[in-house]
DNA sequence: AAGTGGTCTAGACCACTTT
DNA sequence: AAGTGGTCTAGACCACTTC
């Protein structure tokens, strides 16, 4: 990426009454942004302010990978020289991603592309608190991983076609060596090729940052959906608690990029001692 | 409110080390920002940055009722010039209060308390959705309304003494007809004073709406922990299902300015045709 | 000392709403 | 036409980190 490709205006109508200029205005060196085609017709075309276009540059480099997870990113003026706008309006842009958890700002520092290896955001997608004490986090039990066939419901939620490759993981995490979450994961065969059962054990920390060091695929946000059901046999066992014990059925899908679903997870969890928490703002 | 009081720094380095001034200034004309300097002693007390006051300030107006929801606050203009500092400082502070929906913004027309009685924000607070069809608000049926003495957990939980007064409230709501949620409620008896069950039912609307018009009382955050749980007899007859359905266990407890608890709740939610949405970001 | 993000200001113009 | 919030810029200084 070198030079800025930015349309710098904040209405159509600013363009076309000035003068009859195409809707889309290039800057200094470049063709535009968002600059949705230049037809002579345009039916509302809807065009963003500077620093959506910004912010939507910034994704994209972070996107392809141009800065990677725990590194650092230009600077706002570097990135204001890069794009021929203003220092404020990058840092606007920067603003938006920063609440977004896309980056993470550090004073004296910098900007950082944000990473699942911290403590800061371990318990972002561990929202399982134990009722008393402080929030840990659990042990990790690998029952199963093998490649299968994506069924229907599994393929439409991954927004992959029917019968398409998938890996399948089974687990049980438990807080004190307490069985309380039985996970069944279904992950795109095309992202996730050659994850075994041996590199799930290996590795150590949360999942998601497994996924981002090792199959370059970095989750951004999920997607929940909460039921109560009850154990069955299968499941009443592998959580040692009898058959019928109530248990939240959390039925997850998360995104990386480009809202792209990399993940559908259900889990069913153990409620005794532990609790589903949320802040409603 | 008048004249603003507020500390134009960004540290106490500032001001300790200017004068012996008292640890708060009052800015007459607007002294100069960050009146830098060596400082001889930094017990750092940490100071807020010039919006951070501003949004306080802001903020303590509401909780004192100067604004009512649904009312207009003075302009970004206005504002500054009553506190004596820029139309971007003051735009910062709305910037968060309307991030934390205190406030919403309209372009053109100004900036608005927030209120419950919208239909934007009237699934903020209302998370079980259909599995199919689009959302839409429940019947509600009122099933008891009593005084009573508040338990200890009660008590504790809505920061009040045990054995004060306080409201009970059980109702059912029905989605299409079809009993769905079982609701107890327990609310401060000092504040809800006059609460009966024909003045719910006589209100059509959502219950916050009826708190912050009929007893003054805005709330503007909640908590919630979810747990799975068996309905008993007693719940299975007020929903109609089965003893030993399994259903969501929802605690709430909702805060108004100042976090203040103003609400306690215990959903049971049957989530047969319905889940709790949550996304996770 | 230099570089980064964080705060504050001032002014310009745009988009939207009401008068 | 006037007033509001929304965007963009430019410059100053502060706080923090690193060299």
């Amino acid at each position: 990426m070198v030079g800025g490709f930015v349309v710098k205006l904040q209405s159509m109508n600013s363009i076309i009454s000035t003068a009859n200029n195409p809707t889309v205005v290039p800057t200094a060196s470049g063709a535009g942004v968002g600059a949705s085609s230049a037809s002579s017709l345009n039916a509302s075309p809807t065009f963003s302010p500077l620093y959506q276009q910004i912010k939507a540059l910034i994704t994209q480099s972070l996107q392809s990978g141009e800065w990677k997870p725990g590194e650092l990113i230009p600077s706002e003026m570097e990135l204001a020289s890069r794009f021929k706008v203003s220092q404020g309006t990058v840092r606007k842009a920067i603003d938006e991603l920063s609440a977004e958890n896309l980056v993470v700002r550090r004073q004296g520092k910098g900007t950082f592309v944000a990473t699942h290896h911290e403590a800061r955001s371990q318990f972002r997608f561990l929202r399982l608190a134990p009722d008393e004490g402080v929030p840990h986090y659990p042990e990790n039990r690998i029952i199963e991983v093998k490649r299968m066939r994506a069924p229907a419901e599994v393929a439409r939620l991954l927004d992959i076609k029917s019968g398409d490759s998938v890996v399948f993981i089974r687990r049980v995490q438990s807080f004190s060596g307490v069985p309380t979450i039985l996970d069944d994961l279904w992950l795109p065969g095309s992202i996730f090729k050659g994850l075994t059962v041996e590199r799930l054990n290996e590795y150590k920390g949360p999942m998601y940052g497994l996924f981002e060091t090792e199959f370059g695929t970095h989750m951004i946000r999920a997607s929940e959906q909460i039921r109560a059901v009850c154990a069955d046999e299968a499941v009443a066992s592998l959580l040692g608690v009898g058959v019928g014990m109530p248990l939240l059925n959390v039925e997850r899908v998360s995104f990386t990029y480009g809202d792209k679903p990399v993940e559908l997870r259900r889990g069913l969890y153990l409620t005794l001692n532990h609790h589903y928490r949320n802040e409603l703002s």
